[in-house]
DNA sequence: TCCGCGCCCCGGCCGC
DNA sequence: TGCGGCCGGGGCGCG
């Protein structure tokens, strides 16, 4: 599951290559036609099929930035700049090839969605095994008002002080930390998995509501959720269920989760406990985390 | 107006 | 081996 650190990995896999990129043509699979012909919206969200086919056409990618956990790709046609924002979903996953052999595994191969013909011949491509993901062709990122509410990223140089005001914010005072620390509006990016264990090295209970909270314990959480992230990074991310990097790759970060999917405590043996905290499965130790 | 809940979108995969 | 049911990020509708 794609959570910053998968999200950072794609966008530094693929911006050596795609800046400088135009695009000449767009396909879409079969499946997001019919989707769309049913009135649903698979993947392109926000507009037709064709309005976005003949939109797109001459477009030049200029960048490409992460914010939280969406993809934004810089992208320019006679001098005036627009976006294309992605979202992974759950599995989705890009690709830069020359053809569709070059995606080696092929359930992933199989659900080929989104196909951008670059003019050098290359192509960018979208697979998306579950349709979770989203595509969205943007004049202005305020167009979208998701993207307007996202909290600090964890690594931006006032992070902290932003994390410990969010979690000030009244509503949220008697809600279980992993809860709040999931909120993209107290900060940026952090899914399941990396509050999963952010909350386990830091020995706090998931459940624990965030007036029970010491202020050096909401510090010490802070430092440890950009720690693990940090470290999912560097792993190359977590490939939980079905993340890949550009290069087709698996990241290393699954190995080094202590707590998230575990049946046993790693620290004292415990049997973890399994409950659903803010409508999400959760695991924790209740020996280790108070 | 805000909140919480259930539902929906899907296909891989688990367990019977 | 076959098949029904579960899982989950995030948006939406409803009460």
């Amino acid at each position: 599951m794609p959570e910053l650190p998968e999200v950072e990995h794609v966008k530094r896999g693929l911006e050596p290559y795609i800046i400088g990129e135009k695009i000449v043509a767009v396909i879409f699979s079969e499946k997001v036609h019919q989707s769309h012909s049913l009135g649903k919206q698979a993947i392109l969200k926000g507009m037709s099929i064709e309005q976005f086919t003949l939109l797109i056409i001459d477009y030049t990618i200029k960048g490409i930035e992460r914010r939280s956990k969406y993809l934004l790709f810089e992208i320019e046609k006679e001098s005036e700049s627009s976006f294309l924002l992605s979202h992974l979903g759950m599995t989705g996953a890009w690709f830069v090839i020359d053809s569709l052999d070059g995606i080696t595994e092929s359930k992933f191969r199989s659900h080929v969605h989104v196909i951008f013909e670059f003019e050098s011949g290359r192509m960018l491509v979208y697979s998306d095994i579950r349709r979770f993901g989203e595509l969205r062709f943007l004049n202005e990122l305020t167009d979208h008002s998701p993207l307007n509410g996202i909290g600090p990223e964890p690594f931006d140089e006032n992070a902290e002080e932003r994390f410990l005001a969010g979690l000030n914010v009244p509503k949220f005072h008697r809600k279980p930390i992993k809860e709040v620390i999931m909120n993209h509006q107290v900060i940026a990016g952090c899914g399941n998995i990396y509050a999963t264990e952010a909350l386990f090295r830091c020995k706090v209970h998931p459940k624990r509501s965030v007036v029970r909270m010491s202020m050096k314990k909401k510090t010490e959480l802070f430092h440890h959720i950009v720690d693990v992230l940090q470290e999912g990074i560097d792993a190359g991310g977590s490939s939980i269920s079905d993340y890949r990097n550009v290069n087709g790759e698996a990241g290393g970060m699954q190995h080094r989760l202590r707590m998230y999917g575990r049946k046993t405590c790693p620290a004292c043996g415990s049997i973890v406990k399994q409950a659903v905290i803010g409508g999400r499965n959760s695991h924790y130790c209740v020996k280790c985390q108070r």
